[in-house]
DNA sequence: ACCTGAACACCGTTCAAGT
DNA sequence: ACCTGAACACCGTTCAAGT
């Protein structure tokens, strides 16, 4: 309304998370966030070289809510709650959830839950190298969950189609029609424990070999 | 160039994947298709609705050459191979495989693909629910896969950063820096590691319990 | 230093009209 | 049946100018 003396990125970014949500991702544009702060669009500019840095600025400050996870869990109880706390957060904000799941965050907020999980994983006994690849694999699973979980509103009726595929199947009953709400709750826990599972079997087998190695050094146990 | 007296669903889209490989997403405008095309935009909307649903055609006929996997191959080297399939045809249409990784495709070569996953993890003793569930897991991973791979073209200037946080924890070696190129296929190879390590374990617990819900009727063994 | 205004080169889509 | 042309209501961004 009245001409804000002093655009910051912090009150831009804000604004912007706010009409994303009410109106929606495309109305996330520059002139109508210019509109919205009373301001001149080529004032954003001052503050963000493009569009697109913008969103990266809103889509951190989407997360910033989740917080970190009880450092009293134990590891994998630590990496279930910060996916949860950060797919939670996004979804809150469905303005800018699909730029979430194209660009995950690495502002401010992105960096500390990253940590987050490394931390957890350098705790499960994964090698370093190890550990960032688990994670990256859990933010490359988390991005796309969410982006599922945008557009799933309703149902998809592409997926529906899938069903056809399943009664193809050799001895295989109708599935419940709930199953193919791609995108749901439960469906990102089912491959969130996959993922879990998957890295704890990789713990095992970097453990073993250095016992395997430190063996040789100074005998069993 | 000259008037196409013919214009079909095929030919716009398979006139749009070759506009968007050789100048890019943002080219595959209705104007610039059109153009290409040498008729009026508005003609495309005869075969197409919206300009989503022509992108999606163009996504389900990019992926129209990766090859269903050797039925001779077992399940697991089979999921493989067809994720493998999919993540290389997508690659080589750069213009679209953002779209890709966005909608995952449900076309005819969408579903094709989907279905032989589908069998592969019937094979593997899943239960028709599981069977669906992990396919959803392993589209969900392969797209954001696939949206991480194009934007990293050159090395993605935020992962960096990731690099501070590791050398924060403890009895940490600075790892090497092709691990922060994300989007390789030595990344992605190992995320498809976790989620089969995750999916086997599935299979394990899932006949278990079928033997034990058998044993009770016709004794062990 | 920070913001403005006009202008450039585009968009997707609707609608009424042509053949 | 299929395509066209003009028009509507927008975009992101550059550049020169204001205060």
């Amino acid at each position: 309304m009245s001409k804000p003396r002093f655009l910051t990125p912090d009150l831009i970014a804000l604004t912007a998370l706010e009409l994303g949500d009410r109106a929606g991702e495309k109305a996330m544009t520059m002139r109508r966030i210019a509109s919205e702060l009373g301001c001149d669009p080529m004032a954003l500019y001052r503050h963000f070289r493009s569009r697109e840095l913008l969103l990266d600025a809103v889509a951190d400050l989407a997360i910033a809510d989740a917080a970190d996870p009880d450092p009293d869990l134990v590891w994998d109880e630590r990496i279930t709650a910060t996916a949860h706390a950060i797919r939670g957060s996004a979804l809150r904000h469905p303005g800018i959830s699909a730029h979430i799941a194209s660009r995950p965050p690495m502002g401010e907020n992105g960096r500390r839950l990253g940590a987050a999980m490394l931390t957890a994983l350098d705790e499960a006994g994964l090698s370093p190298v190890t550990a960032v690849r688990s994670v990256q694999t859990l933010v490359a699973y988390l991005a796309s969950s969410l982006a599922m979980a945008v557009r799933a509103g309703v149902r998809d009726q592409r997926w529906e189609e899938v069903s056809d595929v399943i009664s193809e199947l050799p001895e295989t009953e109708a599935p419940g029609e709930e199953l193919f709400v791609v995108g749901s709750a439960e469906q990102f826990r089912f491959g969130l424990r996959l993922l879990l599972a998957g890295i704890k079997a990789e713990a095992v087998a970097e453990s073993d070999a250095n016992e395997k190695r430190k063996g040789k050094a100074t005998g069993p146990r």
